[in-house]
DNA sequence: AACTCGCGCTTGTCTGGACAGGTTCAACGC
DNA sequence: GCGTTGAACCTGTCCAGACAAGCGCGAGTT
């Protein structure tokens, strides 16, 4: 989580010392050493202070070498950058052109196979307590978000780390019964709605995760190894086809300090690479 | 610890020539050097082979350049082909990570200007309770996330639903300070971020959110109208540039019942939306 | 048992150099 | 005028080495 690099200021010195050379050539404003991030933010704020325009193809690498007194590899992680922010468009043998001053102000996060963050996350290891069906009525069918009257099959873990004592959490997944069979025996190197999927023909279309603070409620506390009523964080995950049908609903509940969700989000123009 | 990692047979060839000498020679020489694509794709088999599983780590960048006899550049360079497709997650220091042995089951959640869900919601309205400047000690710079001693401007926030009562939570916003003459007056109907960008001429790479559950303490059981102690969630999100600095920290406290966050994520595709 | 600290391992960043292969454009031949 | 060709230009790929910075684990402490 640190990032001490204040001013960046130290990381310069070492390397004036070490490579030296460097931009004795150059017009003296380029006398600070700068890495391919600052370089790429240099470049943004000309791309906005509309130094190129639209179609506009940008300086070579050779000069921006020169300009930034960097190496090319430097120069070109830059443009990288650059391109994959959706800025500019790269081809092999002709210059970067720019595509775009402001590239869409959206924000991506990108995940794969969900639920390894919920259910296998590495180091840890789960442990199926119960197996069980139920019926979805009244006060759990709103607990689940779903409709009352449904029958699920329930499956509970405890989830610990792989060095470590106290529990990370417990995890309630709740499988449409209608699917329960094709489930069968589950393979615990996967995860249940991979098993799903590839066993009942079931297509995931979109996933909904909703969190919230809660309390741990006396028979969750002994596996837990908290006290009753002390907070915990609730992970609702909901596994939805392209029917709209809600194949599976997972609850997860992680005392405080324990369990951290992590969600990580990228701005993102065009998300490809080079070519065209 | 270390995975004894099995299989890529046949690369051991190419490996046994040895490198170097490189295609100064003409191509007719027995075996054809490795590009960095080849080499990606030669993982690729090997995950689709099921040589490392979901969570595994992979081989380290020096054994992939044992392996292949190419230079540690191009290992990277593949590598990052990798991460790109979404077969691994890279982080420094540790070894990467198999995230997915089939990428075309990755999940998107896009969202335009993230923040809002901190900050405006729509229908809730926040109220600036405190504006302070403050120097992250110890304690508070591991609950920040930030470097201890750096300065902040701090601005704190009352969060209540249009209609209604009770506050939906705390924010605090922790602006660095070096950005916060920038800053200026704050115009409400704007996010913090978002001025930022405008005034002080950043540009926001990305934005990590994390959130866990905590407890209410007293100072904050007041304006939140519940009782010392009592189960929060917290958020904290955390705006960073591209220069990998972070110029901006948000804390959120929300007591249980009264806020949940959401997030939809969609299969490859289709643009989606988080929370409301 | 939980916490801190140090050290080794591993990835991130950067340098400087080389060749391969695509692009561009002007000179040339028809 | 129009298509071809060649050379200059430029980016893609690759190499070898070095230091910076983050991670993980074990040892020692509380």
């Amino acid at each position: 989580m640190q990032k001490p690099e204040i001013g960046s200021s130290e990381h310069a010195l070492v390397h004036e010392v070490d490579t030296c050379v460097r931009a004795t050539t150059a017009p003296g404003w380029a006398d600070r050493v700068i890495g391919y991030r600052e370089m790429a933010e240099a470049l943004i704020l000309d791309i906005k202070a509309g130094n190129w325009r639209i179609g506009d193809a940008l300086p070579t690498e050779a000069e921006l070498v020169q300009r930034f007194g960097a190496s090319r590899s430097t120069v070109r992680e830059s443009l990288r950058e650059l391109a994959a922010m959706g800025y500019i468009k790269r081809r092999q043998g002709a210059r970067s052109i720019l595509v775009a001053d402001d590239p869409t102000d959206s924000f991506v996060n990108s995940v794969q196979s969900i639920g390894e963050l919920l259910q296998y996350s590495g180091r840890t290891r789960s442990t199926l307590l119960a197996r069980s069906e139920v019926v979805a009525t009244g006060d759990m069918a709103r607990r689940l978000g779903v409709v009352a009257g449904s029958r699920w099959l329930r499956l509970d873990y405890l989830r610990t780390p792989m060095r470590g004592q106290l529990p990370l959490g417990l995890s309630e997944i709740y499988v449409d019964a209608r699917h329960a069979d094709a489930l069968g025996t589950i393979d615990d190197s996967l995860t249940i709605y991979r098993q799903l999927e590839q066993r009942a023909g079931l297509v995931v279309r979109r996933v909904e995760q909703s969190i919230e603070a809660s309390t741990a409620t006396p028979a969750m506390a002994a596996p837990l190894r908290v006290a009753p009523g002390s907070p915990l964080l609730l992970v609702r995950t909901e596994f939805i086809t392209s029917a709209g049908e809600v194949m599976e609903v997972g609850l997860g509940h992680f005392p405080a300090g324990r369990y951290r969700m992590e969600i990580m989000l990228q701005r993102s123009g065009g998300a490809s690479d080079i070519d065209g």
